[in-house]
DNA sequence: TTCATCAATGAAAGCGTTGACATGGCGCGC
DNA sequence: GCGCGCCATGTCAACGCTTTCATTGATGAA
């Protein structure tokens, strides 16, 4: 049986709640005191329950995350900057993987509510009307990262500007001399994001003057697989729309695109130049090195949180509330090349 | 102020009991009185608080994994196949990063154990015996995963056979008619696994009658400029130590080394053939697909979960403690290439 | 000397839930 | 018609901790 903090008591022969108070606010306890219920719960081996303290406490210093897909590969990163900041707050983060389901997603709520977890992070899908009954009884703050929201409930989200972003991509593809630019645009039902970074796209190209060919465009859904048969698709209409560059959504479609374009024969950057999206740690692994948009997954986690936990203290108040957009970052690296 | 089931209970005109009856043993109460009881906590939007709950049940449905880093790659595919084991006994899993530090590594069984984890996965670093005396105090089951013990308290683990696996990295390699076969070799204060990867390189060398010569080796930390460092300094000893084949402890490494391959002008595997280890996500979407050792990280996920929620239940036997060495697959791609 | 003040501690209630035990009403067999 | 047993429900203590309030003895000012 393990030691509670009456077996401490005991042993230490002082009531429990002085060993609460050595514990919690040991300035209000006398040294001697004191030291002599340390070495109690030294000796005991004595490990608060951290449960009964959290019902007690009313609070469970805990912060709730629900992914869509621990697989996916930007999670690591924004799971590290939640990390290290709740970590830097005193609190710990439970993790829940909405296994990309829409239910799942829901009973996510519900079910780190139940663990009375101070505020919610929620991440990468978008937040439809149908979240709103869950948001509306939920007592506790959420923050979106990663995406929006187009509930009723109003929410706050941490993300960069998608629009600018892809419209810096088209910039700098513009200015190494690419006017045939393709696309790779992501698409999942639950998703804004892709559309956002296509509307982006357009965006870049009307501003630079040159006409938008639906046939330079394809969808994926942010996948390997789908960006490779994406490609596919864009090399089958190669000759009646033709393209010196491709931009993609996601780190992970370049690598297919890039795949499917060397098992045709094309070399990257040589034949064609290809983007990717994120800047993910392989970004920078694979040959070639991807040119891509880093997006500021750390910063983005850290911000979330802190919001969380001001809000969580004190009612946010509505001008609180809303779409904070963080800086992207443009890296040149080997996949895209100058032509003339 | 959230409603608890005391509030349930009198807006369904019963006792706490029969609310709390209703939700875990509802065949107890009165099909009439349940639909009530339903209707309010409906009405309420009841969330049971899981905390409570954990304290009066005395246990909380969770386990505890304690991984050394967020960004390690192997994590996503061995946390998927922890979490799935989980969720399929109604359990919800803890994470803990301990960063690789040791100290926070140590911390983070005292916290979990705090969290009344029913039992707690370790994961990759070699146990030493400065463990002993927290897995001595803790009165929770431990399993370790991709890692073994060195410790005195015994343990379990679920592993592959390293020795074997790269022993069978040799066989294949010699059957692809590589001779001069270098190694990368996986090296970490607190890691064992590396050595005996090294052990069943050594092995296999000896097996099939080729001398092992020490400058045909080097070491790294798993990571990717590791591999690519470790590469720069074999392709240093080039001319004494020729080589015609690479393999490495781990895909990142792999990554690495081709990429200094490349730089310095050889091709993967024309040139010279590399094999990872891990088969990670990423070994399919380079170029070239990486032939490398899968792996099996659901399997260990899920038979670790297995073994500890059974732990948890009854003690384990002594029989039941030891090694489980998971059956390790070749996965031939195209990073290797036969020579005459 | 007396009384207010303060530091150190203890007693007890309460956090939200469950589970053992008690109670009351009903049907059934004799 | 009586008692037994069972079903549905209620009561209350307990889980391990924190916190409020009360108590004690010592200190210092009047």
């Amino acid at each position: 049986m393990r030691a509670t903090i009456r077996d401490v008591a005991r042993a230490a022969g002082v009531s429990a709640a002085t060993v609460s108070r050595a514990l919690n606010r040991p300035d209000l306890v006398d040294p001697e005191t004191l030291e002599r219920v340390r070495k109690a719960m030294e000796e005991m081996s004595y490990q608060p329950n951290a449960i009964a303290r959290g019902l007690s406490f009313r609070r469970s210093d805990t912060l709730g995350l629900i992914v869509p897909g621990i697989t996916d590969f930007f999670f690591n990163e924004l799971y590290k900057g939640i990390d290290r900041a709740s970590q830097h707050h005193g609190m710990k983060v439970l993790l829940y993987d909405s296994e990309h389901s829409r239910e799942r997603a829901f009973e996510g709520f519900s079910i780190l509510s139940g663990y009375q977890v101070s505020g919610i992070i929620f991440t990468s899908k978008l937040v439809t009307e149908d979240y709103d009954p869950i948001l509306q009884r939920l007592d506790i703050p959420v923050v979106l990262t990663l995406t929006q929201s187009a509930a009723k409930t109003p929410l706050t989200a941490f993300r960069i500007d998608e629009v600018r972003a892809m419209f810096d991509v088209v910039a700098y593809l513009v200015s190494r001399g690419h006017r045939q630019i393709a696309m790779i645009a992501g698409k999942l039902w639950d998703d804004r994001t892709g559309e956002l970074r296509l509307e982006g796209y357009r965006e870049g190209l009307r501003h630079f003057g040159i006409e938008y060919w639906d046939a330079r465009v394809e969808f994926g859904q942010y996948r390997f697989d789908d960006g490779y048969q994406a490609m596919q698709r864009l090399l089958d209409r190669m000759h009646d729309a033709p393209f010196t560059a491709v931009c993609t959504a996601s780190d992970e479609m370049a690598l297919g695109a890039i795949r499917c374009l060397n098992d045709h024969g094309y070399r990257v950057p040589e034949d064609i130049s290809v983007m990717g999206f994120d800047d993910l740690p392989i970004a920078r692994m694979v040959t070639p090195r991807l040119t891509t948009v880093a997006q500021p997954f750390l910063e983005i986690g850290a911000e979330a949180v802190k919001w969380l936990i001001r809000a969580s203290s004190q009612a946010p108040s509505p001008s609180d509330i809303g779409d904070y957009l963080l800086p992207h970052r443009l890296v040149e690296r080997e996949s895209v090349r100058s032509i003339s």
